[in-house]
DNA sequence: GCAATTCTGATATACGTCTATCATTTTGAA
DNA sequence: TTCAAAATGATAGACGTATATCAGAATTGC
């Protein structure tokens, strides 16, 4: 169980220090014979290389790059508030956050081309599902540094990995609350997104008609409300849609802007089940106060943990960590996380 | 940002890096006035303990302990799956694991007692609510050795810290999602526990039927099952009641032994809505098959790492990480984690 | 076989902490 | 004032790794 370190690989290996060394960092040109010698002991006695004691001796501090939509959305105001957190209490890890327009292609390649050549561990980028952004992220890669796509996907062969939820899972979850809520009866549901050309607005969507048609085939719904994820917007078109359907059930929101959402309904006498995205102050308020009763979140401290152990892992070239998949979360009024921080233990 | 060395205490403080070492780790007497230029200094450069380094000076290792209740329980079996795991990936870390009778007192005691004196870091035990622990609790403590409950609490001034979920508002969940699968139709639903001695069982009862009293009066329950957390005693109290109450429409399972339940379940055609606690093989399938449809769950992964990481954060005298409170997690069959371990990405 | 090249070994320093030792200074009590 | 006791300073070695340098060995080409 005693861990080895370099010094054993180099004496079981019959080589010096300095050639083990030269093997497992690619320093310079070794023979392979000797190579084969030192991976065969790195192989036998397990050898795995010292993290913190390699950053020690080179006084490492990591440094990450977060790229993040700009604007209102308070879902990202939290993700930015989490990264500020974490880049407070870890001591080696610098935490950068860059603000980008959103939804807007030629902005992301312009930011990505800015970190090209910088000294950068690694990129964490919000993406956008387009091929157009190829050449950038190549050649941050090509670089060495380690590009994770993070609550929004990148093309899969642009990026080393993807954090975050499974949004086919997320809309059958909330169909199946939906459904379930309607106990066998007939009912009318509305539909919320924000901008169907996203990827994850449009795979929540797929996932929630998914289990409605399946399993709740009494279920109806009038046609989606397309609001551009604009609380204006979505709280004009929620009030004509609850005025036209008297007999509306539910409301699903796939995306943001669910100020204009729970206004419309508040000023409203009906009371549909209702189920939307993300738990920020708004939402949870509105669920204490019943006027929304499941938030589905996807854990946004536990993906910015997870990008960032992914990233140290990728760029160290050290086993990634067991990745525990992102899963939606269900919340209601009742198991809420505590609001403020708490006090330590004892 | 760059953080500073004892070094750098030191020198501020104007004495010795020994005399500096001396007062921050309480090494021998030292002055009243050096002792006070030291914290003045540490204060002021907001210097914290570099642990990796400390740790390699000292090729530090720490030993934990977990007390677990033996039996079949499949929930902690997995609790042991997932302790293993962790000793497997953590380099500097000895995880043991010792069984122990279930729900006694007597045999807890004397393992307590054996752990006296050992060299131990930490000690995380799934706990008992009775006062006659404290002789053994307080003594590990003395020595300096940190104690945590997990899953289930210790009285709370004879442990440092309690690692689990709140099962009130475990409760108070299975009675919502319950309740408004309802849709404000009447029902009749029936509870079953394990053992009402137990802390846990007596919190989610109570949250249980806070919730329906209060917001689904038209919910009707039997008397409750006390099924002692045993498959063949619950397998035969359900069945009697599926037959007694052609009408049930609800089933809640507080503790373990659910097996019995599925049995019972499966062999009828009544097809009540069920919730119960734990996501295992059992639970999974069953909600896979539509037997029961919402599994609760207090996610044991996160609860060890979170009494690894407080262990970790006690015995090393520094600022516990941010507690995150382990909610209750809401299992459809929809976001399911996914069964086998993932390949590493890209 | 000789020179030029490539590979290897030996060793030193640094990172920040802990531990230990020993000499020196300061303090307090007789 | 004297002397033991207490407090402090100075320093060295260890942990495992990265990096650098330089001398010596092995290999290559001709």
């Amino acid at each position: 169980m005693v861990s080895s370190t370099l010094s054993d690989v180099a004496r079981l290996a019959g080589v010096s220090y300095a050639t083990a060394d030269r093997v497992v960092n690619q320093r310079s040109r070794v023979s392979e014979k000797a190579a084969r010698k030192v991976n065969d002991a790195v192989a036998q006695l397990g050898y795995v290389r010292n993290v913190a004691a390699a950053n020690l001796s080179q006084r490492r501090t990591y440094r990450f790059v977060f790229l993040l939509p700009d604007g209102p959305n308070a879902f990202f105001q939290k993700i930015r508030g989490i990264i500020s957190a974490r880049d407070q209490d870890q001591r080696n890890t610098m935490l950068e956050q860059i603000d980008v327009p959103a939804f807007n292609e030629k902005a992301l390649r312009t930011q990505l081309a800015n970190l090209y050549g910088q000294k950068i561990d690694g990129v964490a980028v919000v993406g956008l599902d387009v091929q157009g952004l190829a050449p950038e992220l190549t050649a941050l890669r090509s670089l060495g540094t380690p590009v994770v796509s993070l609550i929004s996907d990148l093309p899969r062969d642009h990026r080393n990995a993807y954090i975050g939820i499974d949004n086919i899972a997320a809309g059958r979850t909330a169909a199946r609350l939906l459904g379930m809520a309607h106990a066998g009866q007939a009912g009318r549901l509305q539909v919320v997104a924000g901008d169907l050309t996203a990827r994850d607005h449009r795979d929540r969507l797929a996932g929630f008609r998914q289990v409605i048609t399946a399993d709740f085939p009494t279920i109806t719904m009038p046609d989606l409300i397309e609001g551009r994820d604009d609380s204006v917007l979505i709280a004009k078109a929620m009030t004509i849609s609850l005025a036209d359907n008297p007999d509306l059930t539910a409301i699903y929101s796939i995306g943001a802007g669910n100020n204009g959402l729970i206004q419309a309904i508040r000023a409203q006498s009906l009371r549909p089940i209702v189920a939307l995205h993300e738990l920020v102050c708004l939402s949870r308020s509105a669920l204490c106060d019943g006027l929304i009763h499941y938030v589905i979140d996807q854990r946004p401290e536990e993906e910015v943990d997870a990008a960032l152990a992914l990233m140290r892992a990728l760029i160290d070239n050290v086993p990634p960590p067991p990745i525990k998949p992102i899963l939606p979360t269900i919340y209601l009024r009742d198991n809420l996380p505590p609001l403020p921080e708490q006090e330590p233990p004892q």
